[in-house]
DNA sequence: CGGTAATGCCGCGGAACTGCCGCAACCCCG
DNA sequence: CGGGGTTGCGGCAGTTCCGCGGCATTACCG
């Protein structure tokens, strides 16, 4: 990556040394964060920061701005300044709670302002006390977002631990599946649709289907790369009685092969 | 606009009209929750969070009247401060593991790190680091009545005070290790993520649970430094029949090395 | 206040994975 | 039976991921 100016810092390097405060580039996640300061130092020196970090970042000038872009459409993620003109950020904060739970971190200039919450944070998650490291905060996101991707992945762990379908058995604790007693090597895009073939086995599911519910809704890639899953997981399943059969112009089905081959 | 004040805690801000967490409606359920912690604030807020979720919540200033109360009548989860007068977190959950396997949420300040997985050790199911959200602290609680409600049936075996995996022996009580014999010298990090492997033998861990149960929820560390204590606890293990496994693009599996070589 | 251990981060190189391309085979349908 | 769209296949290249050595910082300790 070529080092870029940041446009609200001309001669600030923003990749020497500490853009990348990870090895990871941009893979497109893109949570969007909203930020509120009336300072717009702080405004644009987090957006850079978070920006260089992959995310989607919105400032704006004061709390109510903010509270009426998230109306519009909600962000994944909010920085409040507690000092605002207009509404102070505790009450975009208990407004901002009344219709979601989106985590919020503050920012407040003195360490007495936030002094009833000392050891918890009523609805915020976090707060920085100014001056703050642009590096720690970068790190506290990205922190709130692997605990909430913790939390929503473990919430939605089905119910059926084991699927099991012709011989081939998955289980979904180990993340390894098993054909005929063999262990079965698959990579994850691989063993992910195989769990989905199996939780709707003998159905037809689209490649519109396979590509939101696997790839993502999000996911730029084309409808042929379904295929070319499909296609290897055939390959690992050959010779078993698990049968990826094809639904012309559609998609696919999961089915059992007939007893006399 | 100023926050609305708590009626039953002056000088504690609440906002009006929480919206329900995940919007999810009480199904009358009424779990009982015991809290120990010597602030204040944090008693109230937390008692305030979960009682408006459903849950029948009794707070106590120290363990030891938790303790004696779940004696009298034990809980359905108890979450315990660290720093607390009389008994520590700590002693108090080792005491509560004498007679209960009730679901244990430890609290604790930020500094003190290294004992950041004690309390799992120990057999709490899970560890805040204050400061803290309420918010992700009631759909903790959440996940876990969840979890609990899963797999009522299966019984859960008191806590063994030394796990052993192929060879290998780990003394929760000296905090040692011991190789086919051989002392394991081993740092505190690796020494955790030991147990925490051992105790969950043969299923696949995300790098998020390894940072979220060893690191703390709260940490700041890149997700590489999984990989890190892996690579150096995989050393120490080399030549032993434990293996720690990578699990390609999501964490890593403890398992036992076949008999082979 | 130096020395040692522990820990996390960086960058590199190899390996695994994955999407895409071109082509041939296939299917449906008139 | 022929044509147009669709699918399967081998190969390929770009990307991502992981383990490793090395290094800087911090914590611990005498």
């Amino acid at each position: 990556m070529v080092p870029e100016e940041s446009p609200a810092f001309p001669g600030v390097k923003l990749a020497a040394g500490w853009a990348t405060i990870e090895g990871e580039v941009d893979k497109g996640m893109n949570e969007r964060i909203y930020i509120a300061d009336d300072e717009q130092n702080i405004r644009e020196v987090v957006k850079s920061f978070l920006e260089s970090e992959g995310y989607c970042v919105s400032a704006f000038e004061d709390g109510d701005q903010l509270l009426a872009a998230f109306r519009e459409r909600p962000s994944d993620l909010v920085i409040l300044d507690v000092m605002m003109p207009g509404s102070s950020g505790f009450a975009v904060c208990s407004e901002l709670r009344k219709i979601s739970t989106v985590p919020i971190i503050m920012l407040t200039a003195r360490e007495g302002e936030l002094e009833y919450a000392t050891g918890i944070n009523l609805g915020s998650d976090d707060y920085f006390t100014k001056p703050f490291s642009a590096i720690s905060l970068v790190m506290r996101v990205k922190a709130i977002f692997r605990r909430m991707e913790f939390d929503t992945k473990e919430k939605k762990t089905p119910l059926p631990l084991v699927l099991e379908h012709a011989g081939v058995r998955v289980d979904l604790n180990n993340k390894t599946a098993v054909l005929e007693g063999a262990p079965l090597e698959l990579t994850p895009n691989e063993y992910n649709l195989l769990c989905y073939l199996i939780q709707h086995k003998d159905r037809a599911i689209s490649r519109e289907e396979l590509l939101n519910k696997i790839w993502g809704y999000n996911s730029e890639v084309e409808t042929r790369a379904a295929d070319d899953t499909v296609r290897r997981l055939r390959k690992k399943l050959s010779g078993s009685r698990t049968l990826i059969e094809t639904v012309w112009g559609f998609g696919f089905r999961l089915k059992e092969r007939p007893a006399g081959e």
